[in-house]
DNA sequence: TTCCTTGCAAACGTTTTGCATCGGT
DNA sequence: ACCGATGCAAAACGTTTGCAAGGAA
């Protein structure tokens, strides 16, 4: 990575308020370096300790809630028993293969759209939405089960 | 309850291959009876204890999965820490509000064809989708928190 | 009578928390 | 030096499973 991202993760932690410490660092830095990756607490432990980092589970759970309170990370629920992070980025929506778990996003105006006209229609004041769409990828690759 | 209800409900589990017990009927008879209403398994634990019925919270699981097997519920992750069930309908999705929990089922053509475009796009075979829509609902009666 | 179903308790996987220690500022 | 951040272990939480006893067919 380099020392521009840095300091924009070290800038982005003091803005939340929070101290610049290695582990924060090490884990921004993942999402940095893979801004299209979806992680969940044990994959980060994972290549943490695989990078010879010996930064604790709690601790990465800790990092998760605050980074993701300083809207630098996303949670996402698309499994029903544990959570993925990603990178913050524009909004967007995900397509999810069955088969192989890979994950694509995508973006649709007209989707937005239609959002706010339903919540309208039920007098609902539109906050956030999830869409999800579910299937099978088509991609050669596919089989490859992560 | 109607006598018809139940016999139908009977030759549902039947169908399924499922032996027409005490638990199965109580449990079913409740989603009957609430067609919209949305049950975690605890709050149908406390629902049966609540009406007298002694039915321990694993098999309240074990017939959750069947039912759901059977085409009869349908199981919804909204919130990422545990699972809602309703009575199984035609396809629709939901509007959650944030502030008292409460949910309103809606569906939309305009919706379901827009997938089906945004998944040919991503040459996506579709087998399913959640679209959530979260939000204020604009109640007089909002604020009772569930 | 057969075997599926149930209740209970224990196990499970993910996430949270208490507490003493460590480390930014 | 201060007070927040961390590691570890234990707890919490929703859910699943093993097993012996019970119940529908």
């Amino acid at each position: 990575m380099s020392y521009i991202k840095k300091n924009e993760n070290i800038e982005k932690l003091k803005e939340a308020g929070l101290k610049v410490t290695h582990s924060r660092c090490k884990i921004l830095e993942l999402f940095q370096n893979s801004p299209d990756e979806h992680y969940t607490a044990d994959k980060l432990k994972d290549i943490l300790t695989d990078n010879g980092e010996t930064i604790g589970l709690a601790t990465i759970y800790r990092v998760l809630t605050q980074l993701e309170m300083a809207d630098l990370i996303q949670k996402n629920n698309f499994q029903e028993n544990h959570s993925a992070y990603e990178l913050k980025k524009s909004h967007h929506d995900h397509l999810i293969c069955t088969k192989c778990g890979s994950i694509i996003e995508f973006v649709n105006e007209d989707l937005e759209k239609l959002q706010e006209h339903i919540s309208k229609k039920y007098n609902f004041s539109l906050e956030s939405h999830v869409m999800t769409l579910f299937g099978n990828c088509n991609k050669k690759d596919c089989k490859n089960l992560k």
